[in-house]
DNA sequence: GCCAACGTTGGC
DNA sequence: GCCAACGTTGGC
């Protein structure tokens, strides 16, 4: 990553984002595990977050991978490789994500598919980021936030970068 | 394990 | 449409 963010691709801004997962329902791990390092992000049933993925999300994104937990930090990198598309759990009566209101006409619920690009040389833990002043308003670090997937600001974006130790 | 914060549900 | 009850999240 070169500096002067935000970069632009094909004259599209690149948004950052952040998102959580609880390692002993999904890891980083996981991840790693899938082919190409690629999985969707399915199982969000939160409407913000849903409104998130819908409406903004595009392939280019870059966002933070973070487990939430006993040791909760960002620890890698993945990129966004599609837009919001439908969620098919919700139609699958099996599946712990199943929501009989949700429709083929009509999906209540989103999902995206990612790719890990690298692991954060230095994971930055919640700590850290309380701990630096400069990162004060960012969204995950709000009183009783539980959204799964929040926003990252360009300069957070940065600091974060830094604080991992993340150069390319 | 605790509990504050928050979203959702459902009775009215 | 209000709001109390409930379930869940997630840091500590």
């Amino acid at each position: 990553m070169k500096s002067g963010f935000p970069e632009t691709r094909d004259q599209q801004v690149i948004n950052t984002w952040l998102l959580k997962t609880e390692p002993s329902s999904y890891s980083l791990d996981d991840l790693l595990n899938c082919d190409k390092r690629c999985d969707t992000w399915e199982g969000v049933r939160n409407y913000q977050a849903r409104n998130l993925i819908r409406d903004q999300i595009m392939p280019g994104d870059l966002a933070l991978f973070y487990h939430s937990g006993k040791a909760p930090a960002a620890i890698a990198v993945v990129e966004i490789i599609t837009a919001g598309y439908p969620d098919d759990t919700a139609l699958d009566p099996r599946s712990p994500y199943y929501d009989p209101r949700s429709t083929i006409e009509n999906p209540r619920w989103f999902r995206m598919d990612v790719r890990w690009l690298d692991n954060l040389p230095r994971p930055v833990p919640l700590k850290a980021m309380r701990a630096e002043p400069r990162l004060a308003t960012m969204a995950l670090l709000k009183k009783g936030q539980r959204l799964s997937v929040l926003p990252v600001e360009p300069h957070e974006w940065r600091i974060i970068m830094t604080m991992g130790q993340y150069t390319t």
